[in-house]
RNA sequence: GUGGGUGUAGCCGAGAGGCCUAAGGCGUCAGGUUGUGGCCCUGAAGAUCGAGGGUUCGAAUCCCUCCAUCCACCCCA
């Protein structure tokens, strides 16, 4: 028997109100917020990601699926969405439009990781980018439409964290700064952390195996040694959040698995935290664009895991709102009947009308059954006396009331509520 | 990639070497007289007991490998 991929699902029907209504919702919010949609390829040269993502990241390092097409060439399945969309700004000239650029796409992520829950090799997300323009007030409302976003779904108890990682000004000096501090623990440090040191000094500080190790609460913290932009930004940042009344933290230690970050990072997760919990992440890019040989333009983005946030709803018990019944099930006995009753539902379903029948000849009390099952308002019966009188036989599934209509009244009959 | 738990019909789940030609529930289908659903009753279909190998006279039950899934780590959405 042939099953779905490791760590991929099928999004069966009883799952799609949920995906249905997530989609309504962002896209509700990328129209509050002036976002237009993007679509790029599922799949890309494997060289935007190890150039942008960074080759020292485990995304890059193992988790790519890159394979090799018919003309030689290296492509990658598309394991993040924010370098794809900044690719595609420089090769349409979008710097030539009105900045920022804001955009907005779903698309399906791939990574090669050991599935969990809320962890798959194929997730899907919704990314938000703004390119080209510089200022803290960006970063505020980027991160006020996320937890906007949030709270149009419903999910409570989040929690924001933010975080300055610096820029390519601050963050050299930064690093050999806390480098040199490591240097003597380096025997003290995990495996993982001594060969961070060197390739990913970074991640030093959110190791959760070396959390509690006497020295880390004095490590360096990129906040202290910003330089003076970066320091003005995140203190904009700051009180820009503040004056929205947004409840964030600062988390010190907070760094992300990408490269390409500057500046402003940050994440939402709930608050019992459990295992794969960050439901949002994002951050500032303002190196991204030049790196890829564009001119120099900063950006900033986020994006939030579908599955993730349908996980959480659940958790919740949050009601997402279910697709419409089917209005009407029309009933047959008989062949003739039959051949009136899928002429009925043609013109029913014409008219807007959310019709149904059975196809195969079955009992009436099946029928009903049927129609009972599919959550019809009504039955529309047509049997031997209905048919000769050209009328149908309506019954109210909710009140059990049922009368003779003429089938060129049943339009009218049932299509209010 | 590391460590641990789990895997019985579409779903939930009993079962702990021979009483298993595998219980029960949900769901599906058909009936409960002549044209009426939701409750109830009856019946039917549906399982190579995750896959492959091994131990044994005998394996759903024990062992090995693989696959999948869940939890922790890692990392991220």
């Amino acid at each position: 028997m042939f099953q779905a991929p490791r760590g991929t699902q099928d999004i069966l029907p009883e799952e799609q109100h949920y995906w249905s209504f997530l989609q309504q919702q962002a896209s509700e919010v990328a129209r509050l917020y002036g976002y237009q949609r993007i679509d790029t390829p599922v799949f890309e040269e494997a060289g935007l990601f190890v150039r942008t993502v960074g080759e020292g990241t485990d995304i890059v390092e193992k988790e790519m699926y890159t394979f090799e097409d018919h003309g030689g060439g290296q492509m990658t399945l598309r394991p993040e969405g924010t370098a794809p969309v900044c690719r595609a700004y420089i090769e349409h000239g979008m710097a030539s439009k009105p900045q920022p650029v804001k955009l907005f796409y779903q698309a399906p992520i791939f990574r090669y990781e050991r599935p969990q829950a809320g962890r798959f090799r194929q997730h899907h997300q919704f990314g938000f980018e703004a390119i080209g323009e510089a200022d803290a007030a960006l970063d505020v409302e980027m991160i006020e439409m996320a937890w906007r976003f949030f709270g149009l779904l419903g999910l409570k108890n989040l929690t924001l964290q933010i975080n300055s990682i610096g820029c390519q000004q601050c963050r050299p000096s930064y690093l050999k700064h806390l480098k040199e501090y490591y240097v003597p623990h380096k025997e003290e440090l995990c495996a993982d952390c001594k060969l961070r040191m060197d390739k990913n000094t970074l991640r030093l500080l959110d190791c959760k195996k070396d959390a509690g190790l006497p020295f880390q609460a004095g490590a360096p913290r990129s906040v202290d040694n910003l330089c003076p932009d970066c320091a003005a930004h995140f203190e904009k940042l700051k009180a820009g959040l503040t004056a929205l009344e947004l409840p964030f933290g600062i988390n010190t230690t907070m760094v992300r698995g990408l490269d390409y970050y500057t500046r402003t990072v940050f994440e939402i997760q709930p608050e019992e935290e459990r295992g794969q919990s960050t439901i949002a992440g994002g951050g500032r890019y303002d190196g991204l664009i030049g790196e890829l040989g564009g001119q120099p333009t900063p950006g900033i983005g986020f994006a939030t895991g579908i599955e993730r946030i349908i996980l959480n709803l659940k958790r919740q018990n949050i009601e997402i709102p279910p697709f419409a019944k089917p209005r009407v099930f029309v009933v047959w006995m008989g062949d003739a009947a039959k051949e009136a009753a899928q002429k009925l539902v043609t013109e029913l379903r014409q008219s807007g009308i959310v019709a149904m029948m059975a196809y195969s000849a079955r009992s009436l009390k099946a029928q009903l059954r049927l129609a009972d099952g599919a959550g019809c308002r009504y039955a529309a019966i047509i049997g031997g006396d209905e048919l000769a009188r050209n009328a149908v036989m309506l019954r109210d599934m909710h009140t059990a009331q049922q009368e003779l209509v003429a089938q060129d009244q049943l339009l009218a009959r049932i299509v209010l509520p």
